[in-house]
DNA sequence: CTTTGTATGATTGTATACAATTATACTGCA
DNA sequence: TGCAGTATAATTGTATACAATCATACAAAG
């Protein structure tokens, strides 16, 4: 989002070990030994111990005893994360129509591309990925710290417990479609046309989620 | 919202520093530097910075230059936080309908009577302290994490801005009585009504704070 | 065999030392 | 006087040392 040109270890060891949770490297209920994690990385406690404090702060670790737990998503977590969803990525699809730039338009346009190309290799890895970063635009193209903040979270922790489920083809399928219909909206910087197709995106999101 | 028995240092500093911030005693704007916060709060540096990447990864400061700089809060920041709050308080307040236990009630109103009593002595701190505590606590009776960790970072932030803007006396008195109206919609357990209730109490704050 | 107490080891919490970087101020030169 | 360059100081980034706490295992007593 931001531009990170000069990494420091803390950083990097941050998003390593956010990614490495949300990916599903650390299981579930999983305890995090620093020493470990330090030798794993190659770097002292101190950049590891930072990263772990804001892990904590968006509680994908929590306390436990004396360590620190990898928490999971529940099957709970994920239904009040998708009907919170369902209520704001209207509001940040809006607001991006307002505020989307076409230099902007063309990153999301190239995504929304390289989805459809993966989908024709039924590359699903890819595929997701693509799917990810397309929703990770909008909100930021939404030029909104506060919904880019809000909702990121959300959108990664739906990303964290899809890892478990088994990738669904047709879904794939008709996902690129409700992109490019969400795309055509921000394109043409209509905010209602933006909001109902990303609401239409997310519903058919979520029951599918909420079936597999 | 957890029980936090053994605050280590660490922790203490982060909360501190939180509210410092939110309440204003770091302008927005301001530079944080670790030693200087180190002396006043009498501790060595390792806490301060682990709850300085706490507070990073809340917004609440971000990096400018080698340092961190306070952030405030907007107008804009304000308008888009009331407008997703008008989508998620009602999510919150039916959740918190379906699952709050006759203990949880008792609380709720104790804090809804101690505001009544503050109202009646005009001591707005305190009005605004237990005005604070009620939502939380609605946020955190909803007994969802993914709720708690969303709504409580939006509604610190108007805090935030509340600070700024001078109370005004009639809107503290309606308010208690919309606080009162949520009270018995979750009393009833009746997630329509919370709903109804705590989305027209938004509404009024958010017309009032956007004129202010 | 169970339980309790103690000792030992593992792990985290905190402080500090050192390295690297950046801002600042001063000096010399044009 | 103005500017550039360099030296110096301030500040952060990282590593490590030390202290405190907690878990574990083992031994002894009932």
């Amino acid at each position: 989002m931001i531009e990170h040109k000069t990494h420091t270890l803390a950083d990097q060891v941050f998003e390593r070990l956010e990614t490495d949770i949300l990916s599903g490297v650390y299981a579930r209920g999983e305890i995090l030994i620093e020493m470990e994690l330090c030798q794993k990385l190659g770097v002292s406690r101190t950049p590891v111990r930072e990263a772990l404090r804001r892990l904590q702060q968006e509680h994908l670790v929590e306390e436990y005893g004396k360590g620190l737990k990898v928490l999971g998503v529940t099957t709970e977590d994920l239904q009040d994360i998708m009907e919170m969803r369902l209520r704001l990525e209207g509001f940040a699809a809006a607001r991006a129509a307002e505020r989307i730039t076409e230099e902007q338009l063309q990153e999301l346009k190239e995504t929304l591309d390289l989805q459809e190309f993966y989908l024709g290799k039924h590359d699903s890895d890819h595929i997701k990925g693509m799917d990810s970063k397309f929703h990770e635009l909008v909100y930021k193209f939404s030029d909104s710290v506060v919904i880019y903040d809000t909702l990121t979270p959300l959108h990664n922790k739906v990303q964290r417990y899809r890892q478990k489920s088994v990738e669904n083809n047709s879904r794939a399928n008709l996902s690129v479609k409700e992109h490019r219909a969400i795309y055509e909206a921000l394109a043409a910087h209509d905010p209602k046309a933006a909001e109902a197709a990303i609401l239409e995106h997310t519903k058919n999101a979520k029951n599918h989620i909420m079936k597999g």
